[in-house]
DNA sequence: TAGTCAATTGCGACCTGCTTGCGACAGGGC
DNA sequence: GCCCTGTCGCAAGCAGGTCGCAATTGACTA
């Protein structure tokens, strides 16, 4: 690797700002912090959660900027959110599609693969012609501690 | 009073009401409004829509007091609320259970039976002892005319 | 290296959907 | 008919976002 800059982990941050750019959108360092904390952890995280890492490092950062460019990112497929109960969206990279289980006692939130749903898929599909997504909305229900007591 | 008032189908009106009063509560005209509402038409409907038809017939009934009394049904378990999208929450009656599949091109709404999410139970179950409530959020996807073009 | 101009930003006001505190009112057991 | 307490109407408040606007700033061009 030749001479890395500051941030280690930013050469795909610099991928999606190149997708930005060759849409004709420019590169701002909203956008940059916003992505570098979309990618430095993985996990769900909601806008003010994400805006808090952003404005740690730039505190001019509206939380307007935020849902603008969260909002701009899911169009060009970069991210994704999702409900996972009664609060704020969830946002996460869009790389490893999968839909979640959130219990409803303890908030215990787990990652289903999108195999998990083939069952309800094919019978959606046979049923109703439906063709479902099961990325958007959580699926309740109770862990397995929870229901064991 | 033997006469039988003017509304014709209020049997189970009375018997949610009679439940009511059991557990110390009391009878009052927003509730058995919002009642009547809820089992003339058994659809999925908004708080704000069930308020305009209980303030049809008494204005007065603020839109708090349909909250309130939409809590307190589903802590009975009389109702059950559910989310189809992004928008205000859907009450209806708790009677059939089931869950929903909801088209994100065109908002078309299919209830869907609990025996649906027959596979998809049983293998959140095996894998992560989890036990899925189908009902809360709705499976967002494509219906079979918007999937066709 | 400056000039240009549209994309983007910060800011504040606004919106929807729902919740809460409070004093007044009214069921219903006595 | 009285009294107690559950419920109500109202207004204010809150969370989570959205929007209009003037100021700023990338980045293309000369």
């Amino acid at each position: 690797m030749s001479a890395v800059p500051v941030a280690p982990a930013s050469e795909p941050v610099e991928e999606v700002l190149a997708l930005l750019r060759a849409r004709g959108g420019r590169v701002t360092t909203a956008r940059r912090q916003l992505l570098e904390a979309l990618f430095e952890s993985a996990d769900h995280r909601t806008a003010e959660d994400l805006a808090a890492t952003v404005q740690a490092r730039s505190p001019d950062v509206h939380i307007s900027t935020i849902y603008r460019n969260l909002d701009e990112l899911e169009r060009l497929g970069v991210i994704v959110h999702t409900h996972l109960g009664h609060g704020p969206a969830s946002y996460h990279l869009a790389s490893s599609p999968h839909g979640h289980l959130v219990c409803e006692t303890c908030g215990l939130t787990i990652e289903a693969p999108e195999q998990l749903f083939s069952g309800l898929s094919r019978s959606a599909r046979d049923r109703f012609g439906f063709r479902i997504d099961p990325r958007h909305f959580a699926v309740l229900g109770r862990c397995r501690d929870c229901e064991a007591q």
